[in-house]
DNA sequence: GCTTGCCTTAGAGTCCACTCAAAGGCTTAT
DNA sequence: ATAAGCCTTTGAGTGGACTCTAAGGCAAGC
C-alpha cells in the first residue's frame, strides 16, 4: 500500500509541510508514525484531506472543521449535529454565490457600458445611471413581451 | 439637494465613518467640505460607493480599485486600460464562482449522505466514497437514458 | 455651557489562516 | 561521509482590510 512521508504528501496534495504540521496540530489530520516517529500518510488521508480542502472551500472556517472533527471523533451519536453545522456552511455558501453572481452581474453592465462607449454603439454621454435605467426598461420590455 | 455627514452617510451604506476616512485616504471616495472642513457627501457620493461596494463584492482588491480609480482620473485615454482591468476582475470571480459550486456539490452530497444514513435509506455501512461512487453511476446512467 | 459630532496625524491592534525561523537532533539516501 | 529530509517546541512574521485609540481642537444644537 502506498505512503508518503510529509514533503510528498505536501507535493501531491498542494499544500506545504508547514500547513500539513498545522493541521494536525489542530485535529484536522492525524498522520501515521513508523518507528522514528516520522509521519506517513495513506491513500485515506489524502481522500479526508480533499474533502476538508473541498469543505474548506465553501467558506468553512478551521474553527467549524474543528469542530465538525470533533464531532465525527464521538461518533453516531452526532450525526444530527454534524447535519446542522454542514446545512449552515451550505446556505452560508449559497449565499456567497448569490451575493457574488450579484456584484458580477453589476460589472458585467459596466463592463458592456465601457465596450459600448469603445464600440460607439451607445451615446458618447450616456451615464452609467442612465444605461443600467434603459437596460432595465429594456428588461422590462422583454418580461412583457414573452 | 440632499447632502450627509460622515455619519449619517456611513449609517446609509453601512460602513463605519472609520471606513470612509481610509477609503478618502486610499483615493477611492473623495467628498466635499464645507467652510469648516467638515465632509460632506452627495447622492452622486451614494451611487458611486455602491458601485464600488459591487465591485469589492466580486473580489477586487484595494490594489485593484486604486489603480481602477487613478485611471478613470485620466480621462477616456485609458478606457482600454480600464476594461481589461475588469475582464481579468470578471474572470477571477467567475472562476471564484465554479469554485464555490463545485465545492458546494460536495458538502452537499455529504449531507445527502448524511441524511441517508439518517433516514436509513442507504446502507448504515455504505462509505461516502461508495456512495459518491455510485451517484457517480447513476448520474451516467441518466446521462445514457435520455 | 455642555454634549455630540466632527476634524487632524500617527500609530497600534484585530482577525484569519497560514508561514517561517531558530536550534538542536535523528534518519535516510547517494 | 555528507546532504537532504524529517523531528520537536516556541514564538514571531505576513497580508489584507479594516478598526480603533490618543490627543487636542473646532462648531452646532439644546
Amino acid at each position: 500500500m502506498t505512503t508518503y512521508r510529509i514533503g510528498q504528501f505536501a507535493a501531491k496534495v498542494g499544500l506545504s509541510a508547514y500547513t500539513l504540521r498545522y493541521y494536525e496540530q489542530e485535529g484536522l489530520l492525524m498522520p501515521h508514525r513508523d518507528a522514528n516517529d516520522q509521519r506517513y500518510y495513506t491513500e485515506e488521508d489524502v481522500k479526508w484531506l480533499i474533502f476538508i480542502l473541498h469543505l474548506k472551500g465553501t467558506g468553512m472556517t478551521m474553527s467549524q472543521l474543528k469542530t465538525y472533527v470533533k464531532l465525527r471523533a464521538q461518533g453516531d451519536a452526532t450525526i444530527d449535529q454534524r447535519l446542522t453545522l454542514l446545512h449552515d456552511v451550505a446556505d452560508e455558501a449559497h449565499a456567497q454565490i448569490r451575493a457574488l453572481q450579484n456584484n458580477l452581474a453589476v460589472l458585467e453592465h459596466k463592463i458592456d457600458w465601457y465596450q459600448g462607449k469603445v464600440d460607439a454603439t451607445i451615446a458618447e454621454d450616456e451615464s452609467f445611471e442612465a444605461y443600467l435605467n434603459r437596460l432595465d426598461q429594456e428588461e422590462k420590455h422583454d418580461r412583457t413581451n414573452l
